[in-house]
DNA sequence: GTGTACCGGTACTCAGCCGTATCGGTACAC
DNA sequence: GTGTACCGATACGGCTGAGTACCGGTACAC
């Protein structure tokens, strides 16, 4: 849909469809997802981002047929590869690392994840989304991780834990908010790993 | 509000102020929950909840001011204690038997926690209200558990793992109908507790 | 220069829901 | 029997937001 970019620098002969830059693009995306992070899924308005952004209504409905179309979208172009570049050639220290990275995007994520928490459930493109967007890329890299520690013999690929492990760094980070009123940063998720994570996986 | 049903059978002084018994009230109530687990809050109506109820939306706005009061009220009404009677004699199996218990009523809470999550950060009532209901009595419940057990001698008061086992607990709940489309059931909780909480507690 | 087609602005339709008002029916008190 | 006051039903006002239509301006292609 707005891949044209990657690839095509100006003089392409596919006419041009749109004058929407892809930065003027990225404007309308997070100012939808801020909006959507402060007030949550329902109360976003197309007039809001349309004024947020000094565009009109028509531009965006032009882009994007309807309102969860244009938030899966913003959603999608949001994606990006988390934890990169991690690779310490131990698990426990991967881990350790992890979590302080987590703790940058913990509170922007989070936010997003409950906002949209309810509506995924009943749009499925929303839902293909934001599970592609936020959810998949964090487990799909831990699970990297363990893979690599069992690879390297660091742990059983047996063990009991494992399975639970992003469950539980997910889960933290989810609930934190709910449990004391403010998102889990670098510490607490740091913490948190040397505290229980690595003991339940018998590492130190 | 409604506390005159306590203590008042039938014939006393301050006359009646509503027809609606305790059990008619609790039909509201629960209409407007499933409701809002069904739908979300904000797509919940009055007039669905007085439909579905069988009764006039008039008579929902004598007893409650607005939607959000409404709620609260419905909420604190559902507010019930957690973990009744659990008390093994050991943390280990008071933690087991908690996992056990907690499958029972996992999906409704969560499905409600997932549904007012956003919500409860613009109202300050509705906040209150599910904190109370939902959160609160769980972390207490918790605590109190790890409490017996320190005292017993069962733990050490400064072990590291302590402060986290609510945050495992209820955000291994909530994430897993993200992570896996399903809530978590009694077996899932209990293997997780067996498997991760108890090795990070250092028990067996 | 000329034309095309997109942009921004505004006005509009349509629908849904909150909260209020009104009215007849009825259960209970006395 | 009589009165009171609550219930259910319905209709209504007001607002908000999704999505559409139209219109003048303008940038770019050729």
């Amino acid at each position: 849909m707005t891949s044209q970019a990657a690839d095509e620098p100006e003089t392409v002969v596919a006419s041009r469809r749109s004058k929407i830059t892809p930065e003027r693009e990225r404007e309308f995306f997070d100012a939808v997802l801020e909006q959507i992070r402060e007030c949550g899924y329902e109360s976003v308005t197309m007039e809001g981002v349309a004024a947020s952004t000094r565009c009109s209504k028509s531009t965006l409905y032009r882009q994007w047929k309807t309102k969860p179309q244009f938030v899966a979208a913003a959603l999608r172009a949001n994606r990006r590869v988390r934890f990169t570049g991690i690779d310490t050639g131990s698990l426990a220290d991967d881990l350790r690392q992890a979590a302080r990275a987590a703790g940058d995007w913990s509170a922007k994520d989070t936010k997003l994840l409950q906002a949209l928490g309810h509506a995924m459930t009943s749009d499925q493109e929303l839902s293909r989304a934001l599970r592609e967007a936020l959810i998949d890329p964090e487990i799909a890299a831990l699970q990297e991780m363990l893979a690599r520690g069992v690879a390297r013999g660091e742990i059983r690929s047996d063990h009991p834990a494992l399975e639970y492990v992003p469950a539980m760094m997910l889960g933290v980070l989810r609930v934190r908010p709910v449990l004391c009123g403010e998102y889990a940063d670098s510490d607490y998720l740091a913490r948190f790993v040397e505290a229980a994570v690595l003991p339940a996986l018998g590492l130190t």
